[in-house]
DNA sequence: TTAGTACTCATACTAAAGTATGAATTGTAT
DNA sequence: ATACAATTCATACTTTAGTATGAGTACTAA
């Protein structure tokens, strides 16, 4: 009876261990996976916010740090074009200015850190 | 002994079950505290770039999305103090815009992702 | 077909950002 | 004491950024 109840609890014991173990790992695998593939992106959010395709694309070219008339060239529209869509980013984002704009943006995860 | 076995066979179960969730929680806490922890910024780069200790601290507001006028409030000094600090800071890293100064700074890790 | 949305562009403006120059002050190292 | 770096500030200027308004085109859903 002793030995009987004395190795069950061992049993246990172990399994909780390798449980415990498993848990560990596989979570750790996942998170890293996680890192790796996605860099976590909230697209849901970006639709919450009604920021249109093109609105987004302007905002990343903001977050990379191009001006108004660089991002014009990259997308092969006028400078007006790209100030009519960054009013609407920064009306969109509650923001007053491109730099505030990031740092909401990074915060909402809706662009790369 | 069906009883028996299958009851034992629940517990090893529901045992192993619990402590693969706890390792995996306690292992998500302990990653998730290591990425508090280090914001690994290169204090040695900020020298080499020969930044001053104000041109530095100009920077980190403007990552953070302030204007020049909300950053002389802030800091208690007038706003054309600020524009000499981020013309330094512009030429340091060597970028054009303030945008772009986010984004190399970023690169360098001399400002918090 | 029509209403709506997204995208485009222009013009005209105000505001903010950035440059250039010169200068005064302070603390520090030689 | 003096040279030096850092900080501060101003004035004047050019360049970007951002707002407001109106309008044309295209695509899509009702």
């Amino acid at each position: 009876m002793f030995t009987g109840s004395a190795s069950i609890e061992i049993v246990i014991a172990v399994i909780a261990i390798v449980f415990f173990i498993v848990g560990a790992i596989i979570n750790k695998r996942v998170i890293h996976q996680g890192q790796q593939t996605s860099a976590e992106i909230d697209l849901q959010k970006i639709e919450e916010l009604g920021l249109s395709k093109r609105e987004y694309e302007v905002l990343c070219e903001i977050a990379s740090g191009l001006s108004n008339k660089e991002i014009a060239n990259k997308l092969f529209v006028s400078e007006s074009t790209i100030k009519t869509h960054v009013s609407n980013v920064l009306v969109k984002l509650n923001a007053k200015r491109r730099t505030q704009a990031i740092q909401i943006a990074k915060k909402l995860q809706i662009i790369e850190q």
